[in-house]
DNA sequence: TTGGTTTAATGGTCAGACCAAATATATTTC
DNA sequence: GAAATATATTTGGTCTGACCATTAAACCAA
């Protein structure tokens, strides 16, 4: 028996976005560009309001386009930017009831490697970032600070691997580790321990001995999902 | 001087899009479930039908609603899946103009561990997809189906770690090794190579040997890295 | 049974109006 | 002339109400 390809005919609001998307893509619409008007967009498109709107909509909700309201202003393209990126990764987890040690298993994953990376990676704008986040981490008192703070220095080792994608995804993972544990987590003897680990990793990293950060931070994430894990087995709720 | 936040009013359909979003994520409308039609969301949540349609584009676009139409169809609850993570990654990846050589450092970076993972945590249902992943990329003899296998034999690696997050950032990132590259790669040499190494990896991971599992994909993977970049240095097209 | 026809339910599209917000411009006030 | 104020204009946001297109169910006929 042959197989048939599901046959599936393009709405109009489809296809309009379609085109702009492409358009945003590739540059014909530059980054930044005023789109023409709902108006103007009606006229060249043939379609009505309604549709030209949802088009608009859809590109809107994946980021590829910008609304701001009133004269001289309108609709202007734009870059998806790691937001997004993490907004439907939060999304699909939400949805998918991904259990917290999963999301823990995926960060033990990336992280060591992010530490490597941005051993190898970082540059001078980097070295402030990386001293104030771990200072930050020092200087919190409050337990559901250090819990920020510590998120905050993680990030900021992501950002210093360079690695656009690697970024986009860390940071789409990492508020999963927050939330569900303000609870047990981070007594004081934690805190003193996490920081301890902080700033073996940062020197490696500052030292660009990407052997020693990568193995420093493998420990280190090993130690905290050792910790938490027991904590949180349950459904993730962001 | 004190800072305020931006203020920044909700629009009405987004109000609703967000009650609707919320009510899904939390289970009181379950997944598969049918949505009101537009005609009662209308009644019940006191905006016009343009409005409600515009909410409910949002949702689909995000992946939360699927649409079909006629009678006794209708809008019904998803689950936003992996695939609405790649998307909105690869948009990323378009509209940052990501470069080439970023998408093969993302995946030099998690290869290895997925190798690793897909060791430890492959069940009975792998090991014939693993398999005939295998056996697909030894029999294929065109350079362009070539690839294809190949990306569909690290998919298939991926699936078997049993971890969704990285499944989903796997299958989303893959396809940007696909595209750049139909040309000067996959000689005949180069796929005998790939065939070998692949070979070797995929017993390590039947053997449950995690690590061997790691330092040969690590391995395959530089080497890939080395030969490919190269060729294709610029901007990435996906 | 099989295949066509009708009917009803649902989303898709259109037209035209008015509202709300934000900027530009003209006017007033000092 | 400068600053405050009022007005006009432009842009997206929303509403109303109609009709079109697609699909499944119900019915009918060969």
């Amino acid at each position: 028996m042959f197989k048939l390809e599901e046959i599936r005919v393009e709405k109009r609001y489809e296809a309009l976005a379609e085109q702009l998307r492409e358009k945003i893509l590739n540059g014909e619409i530059a980054i930044g560009e005023f789109l023409p008007n709902e108006r103007e967009l009606v006229e060249r498109s043939g379609l009505s309001r309604g549709s030209v709107r949802e088009a608009l909509r859809v590109l809107e909700t994946q980021g590829l386009v910008s609304t701001t309201i009133g004269r001289n202003n309108g609709r202007r393209a734009s870059q998806p930017d790691a937001n997004m990126v993490s907004d439907s990764l939060k999304l699909f987890i939400r949805g998918s009831q991904v259990r917290f040690p999963v999301v823990l298993e995926a960060v033990e994953t990336l992280e060591p490697n992010l530490a490597s990376l941005a051993a190898q990676h970082h540059d001078d704008t980097d070295i402030p970032i990386l001293s104030n986040a771990l200072e930050t981490l020092r200087a919190t008192t409050s337990a559901k600070r250090f819990l920020i703070a510590n998120t905050a220095w993680h990030c900021a080792i992501a950002r210093a691997t360079h690695n656009q994608i690697l970024i986009a995804i860390y940071d789409a993972v990492s508020p999963g580790l927050l939330e569900p544990h303000v609870k047990g987590f981070a007594s004081k003897s934690v805190r003193a321990d996490v920081i301890r680990a902080a700033s073996r990793i940062e020197k490696a990293i500052l030292a660009r001995d990407a052997e020693t950060a990568h193995s420093r931070m493998q420990r280190h994430v090993k130690a905290y999902r050792e910790l938490v894990e027991p904590l949180a087995p349950e459904i993730i709720t962001f």
